[in-house]
DNA sequence: TAGTGGTCTAGACCACTCA
DNA sequence: GAGTGGTCTAGACCACTAT
């Protein structure tokens, strides 16, 4: 037997009663038995539609109490975390490398802190440039533990400690922020930007399992934005 | 037959083999089919892990071409977008709302080309201020589709229109970017902050299948972040 | 304790796309 | 054309939790 029936399709029915009233804010829907006899499905679709309808916070399920519309639903957007040359290629500019520092140095309290480290233990510290089309694009100011494998024979010279890291060190775990700041002067100066300029930042801190990996800031030039489709 | 392999457990499983290598940048991983059997599962217990790491960006996917482990995996990480109110609420402070203006206005230029609808057509526009304890938290200046229904009778002085959207215009699609902005000295002024200040700010726009719902542009107090797990 | 979602299985057909 | 992932089905057992 075919069938034509397809958990998007189940989907795009759900979406349709969420958006028509038909299934109120703070209501409990049908079971997925009931709604699977009512659309003529085996139960498993109707598990799937629903079930990703709950990833993106649209419902709320929970065993025994049911599937219910939340009174305000969280909505989830997911950004993409590409390589910074990616990124710039992808602007269709010509991405651009310097290394600017490399050293190895006992962790700042703070960025210990953020690796849920002792606080006074030597990591790698490395800070870089990153260029589009010959200008300033980001700079990237990075902790690294020393106890990578590799790591001691890496050339960050010739390849970014971003691009280096995402092949040779995968991480289990990690965290990330966004954040608004102003220019300092040793800032502005490498992005060639006013002092006081506000400029957009990303942390991000990642782990193996539960060792620490990398702690990264990156400041980005002026008017850099991040997008995506939610 | 009771199984005590889940889905999780072979996501963990490939992990590993990523993480050590076993499966390489570049290459190709088993088909799903002789990982059940070397496995000792069924096929969609497979693919439902091996869905799920391509969805976090660990790996490729396509009919024919088998699953590779990207050169450069592109992960991907998941924000909330929670109601404001919500938001203050969950940093354990008291929210407060104040409209500051409303009024039906031809949307500037810039706001249509967002919106993707033809320039000189009349939306709602709103101005409001949300407050943490009593200070200034976030700024929102947002256009209104006007056919929004119920939208002439709703009292925005009591309930924020961001709370007001999500509970009665439930969007299809959207489009979200994070920026930093120096403040003007309007916004300067509203939150608290000498003229300069880097502030983060968030840019939202949706629609109802075609239609525009609204466009809204969030500026926050001085060292707001968004925080997320990846 | 009972109802509901979470998941596994075995088998099947199909859609895409690589060679 | 053929290999691989995408998905559906019917049935089953289980885990969680509301009542």
């Amino acid at each position: 037997m075919r069938s034509s029936i397809t958990w998007q399709s189940i989907e795009a029915e759900a979406l349709r009663r969420l958006q028509s009233g038909d299934w109120a804010p703070g209501t409990r829907i049908p079971d997925e038995a009931t709604l699977a006899r009512e659309l003529g499905c085996a139960r498993s679709t109707v598990n799937r539609a629903l079930r990703e309808l709950a990833a993106a916070g649209l419902l709320e399920r929970r065993r025994k109490g049911g599937t219910r519309v939340p009174l305000t639903p969280v909505r989830k957007a997911t950004f993409e975390i590409p390589i910074i040359r990616k990124d710039i290629e992808a602007r269709g500019q010509t991405p651009g490398y310097r290394l600017l520092s490399r050293r190895i140095a006992p962790l700042p309290r703070a960025t210990a802190r953020r690796l849920r480290v002792p606080a006074p233990r030597d990591f790698m510290h490395l800070t870089a440039l990153h260029l589009a089309d010959a200008h300033p694009f980001c700079l990237e100011d990075r902790w690294i533990n020393p106890a990578t494998p590799g790591l001691a024979e890496a050339d960050f010279t010739a390849i970014s400690a971003n691009e280096w890291l995402v092949r040779n060190a995968l991480f289990t775990r990690g965290e990330i922020a966004f954040l608004a700041v102003n220019a300092d002067a040793d800032t502005a100066a490498r992005l060639g930007c006013p002092p006081g300029t506000a400029l957009f930042r990303i942390e991000r801190t990642t782990w193996a399992t539960l060792a620490p990996v990398t702690a990264v800031t990156l400041t980005y030039a002026p008017g850099h934005r991040i997008e995506t489709a939610i």
